[in-house]
DNA sequence: TGCCAACCGGGGCGTGCGTTCCGTATCTTG
DNA sequence: CAAGATACGGAACGCACGCCCCGGTTGGCA
């Protein structure tokens, strides 16, 4: 690879990794290549499409937060510690919402961490039991672009989690 | 007004609450027109903008809505039950998600009564009270459009109506 | 240093959408 | 029934976006 490529394909991620930060995944990506000194080409010899730029991105980040969800003795904590891990994430940068919601291996991954750590809590009684993987994955997204329309992240955090708890009604 | 213009409104009017119902305020315009048998130019001169018709379909459910939710002697049932019957609507039509979230009067009206609502439930100790109309908002905007994803609504309200009861969490 | 392959920029294509325009058809009134 | 106002249909416009292509340039190896 050339010296200049490698160069171009860096500086692509670090505007990419800015802005995606910012306005998540709809920013468009001639806005991306402009913001890098590049033009759009330049980022599609790099990256075939948008999403694998965004999965480029969002890679470091997410795996790590993946890899953090150890099971320790309460399996109920695990769970709500996750949760609130992505809650933090998400409130500080706009991406973390489009990375449960954007097509890519990675978004899987995340589904899947998040399908064990409730069906865990669930074992341990922690969690309500009729709850599915699709009911966690859909709250949380729905959680998560809350966030950045003015509500209070923390609020809606504990409204979740205290939701989740609660026993099924008659 | 001619009578083939009435005639072709209420056409409009008819496709359109079909379309939007099914698939929500994302169905584009020359559908609702070829639905309708109409050319895109008929509806324009009916309906100023896409968000008018979207409002003049919506209008009469919301607005019946809006006006069912008259205070009781407990005031966290009210919020509940006003919650619940946002819930069944976009359950089974696409559209109450857009009510919320399309700006309009309509829009604005239905923000205004669930701040009231929540207000009032809030006094009497039914809700915890840090939270905001703008949280309750997102919630529901979440809560909503998750339901199109797979997830079990019946499930998905009772986490949020649980959560809002829980006291703060230290 | 010279040459060739690799790479670059950005104009351009295809698509989908909301919206507008205008020649034509249709309805109503006298 | 005729004339004028009114409404119609759908082609066309403007815009935004993801994505591709090509003439020109640049970097690395001999």
């Amino acid at each position: 690879m050339r010296a200049d490529a490698a160069r171009n394909r860096e500086k692509v991620l670090v505007a990419a990794r800015e802005l995606f930060a910012e306005q998540g995944f709809d920013v468009p990506l001639d806005e991306i290549a402009a913001k890098a000194g590049v033009g759009p080409g330049t980022v599609y010899r790099h990256f075939p499409t948008k999403q694998a730029l965004f999965q480029a991105v969002t890679e470091a980040r997410v795996s790590a937060m993946i890899a953090s969800a150890e099971p320790s003795a309460d399996a109920g904590a695990d769970l709500f510690a996750f949760l609130g891990k992505m809650a933090d994430e998400a409130t500080a940068k706009r991406d973390m919402s489009d990375a449960i919601a954007v097509p890519s291996e990675l978004r899987d991954s995340l589904h899947a961490t998040l399908g064990g750590l409730l069906a865990r809590a669930q074992e341990a009684g922690a969690v309500r039991g009729d709850i599915t993987t699709r009911d966690l994955v859909a709250l949380m997204k729905g959680m998560l672009q809350s966030m950045h329309e003015g509500a209070n992240p923390a609020v809606l955090l504990q409204i979740v989690l205290s939701g989740l708890q609660s026993s099924r009604k008659p």
